[in-house]
DNA sequence: AAGGCCACCTGCTTGC
DNA sequence: TGCAAGCAGGTGGCCT
């Protein structure tokens, strides 16, 4: 499911929902989906219980929610740590909603306390919630990470100032929507490669939160080739593709975020609104918008290319 | 040692 | 109808 526009959607979500709460119960459900926690489901819960959680941060798909001893204290040295996966979404209900048992998909579930804010009157209290992270098919997973330092000295990503970022998440590059991206050291990099242009998109380590969908519908609107050779593409090329990236992803993510109520924080890419808006992604067999010739389906790196055979030519 | 392949897991759809 | 193969939005680890 979730490219980084989903996974935005979903940090805004946390942000706007779980923000100051402190996490009174951990349910583990299945231990896959929490394999990268050293020592299991009884490390996770005891890093976790009576901790508040203190921002919700992102960088490309990972998701991470610094966690503190009481609300405001000093800036925390770990946090959850939250990967969608393939499947992956994060549904929050009040506690009083969730009168039965969770559903088959639920991995974790965690329950926050109220948000507590000093001189709130009882009956003013918002009500606990659940948080439950939910994951077909468990490519997903989650776990409490260190907060390193970040190697450019610059905010870990979208939702945090800190300089800081979970260990396992270091050497995951910005994403295009991050305002401390260095665009003209990217577009060196990239040429500096040699490999296919495509290949290049999805490598996380150089440039993160593009996946399939948004790669193919990249290289759509800047007509070019997925297969296209990074050391020949010229600078204003690259430019172009990734002022495409940028663009589209920025669009998803406007219409991801009009789907949304208070309490449910959604990950819905294809099956969302933004899916009428898919130029070639799974649109095989469908005339291009562009051209009107009909778009080509073509395997690539165990899973498929989408792309009009005219509008994108190798040269 | 950068580049590329594949396993990891579940469930739905397609085709014989 | 039944069963197998194909397909799905990601990525870490391991091979060359």
């Amino acid at each position: 499911m979730p490219e980084l526009p989903e996974v935005e959607t979903v940090r805004e979500g946390l942000e706007r929902l779980v923000l100051g709460r402190a996490v009174l119960d951990v349910s583990v459900r299945r231990e896959y989906s929490i394999r990268r926690q050293p020592g299991g489901a009884d490390a996770l819960e005891s890093a976790l219980l009576g901790r508040t959680l203190s921002a919700a941060a992102r960088r490309g798909k990972f998701l991470w929610l610094p966690i503190a001893d009481e609300a405001g204290q000093d800036t925390p040295d770990s946090a959850l740590l939250i990967h969608l996966g393939m499947s992956g979404q994060l549904r929050v209900t009040e506690i009083d909603e969730v009168a039965r048992e969770p559903g088959d998909h639920v991995r974790v579930r965690l329950t926050l306390g109220v948000a507590a804010v000093v001189g709130e009157r009882p009956e003013d209290l918002d009500p606990a919630l659940i948080l439950d992270f939910v994951d077909q098919r468990t490519f997903g997973h989650l776990s409490v990470a260190r907060l390193i330092p970040t190697a450019d000295g610059l905010a870990g990503g979208r939702g945090t100032t800190d300089p800081l970022i979970p260990e396992p998440v270091a050497h995951i590059a910005r994403d295009l929507l991050d305002p401390d991206l260095d665009l003209p050291a990217l577009i060196q990099r990239i040429q500096r490669r040699r490999t296919g242009v495509k290949r290049a998109l999805l490598d996380q380590r150089l440039v993160s939160g593009i996946g399939n969908i948004y790669a193919d519908e990249a290289l759509w609107r800047a007509e070019l080739h997925y297969a296209a050779a990074t050391d020949r593409l010229t600078t204003a090329r690259l430019e172009g593709l990734l002022t495409a990236a940028q663009d589209v992803m920025t669009e998803a993510l406007h219409a991801g975020g009009t789907s949304f109520d208070a309490l449910y924080v959604n990950v819905n890419g294809s099956s969302g609104y933004f899916s009428r808006s898919l130029a070639v992604y799974g649109q095989h067999g469908l005339p291009c918008p562009r051209c009107g010739t009909p778009i080509v389906r073509e395997p690539f790196a165990n899973r498929s290319s989408h792309f009009c055979p005219v509008c994108q030519r190798i040269r």
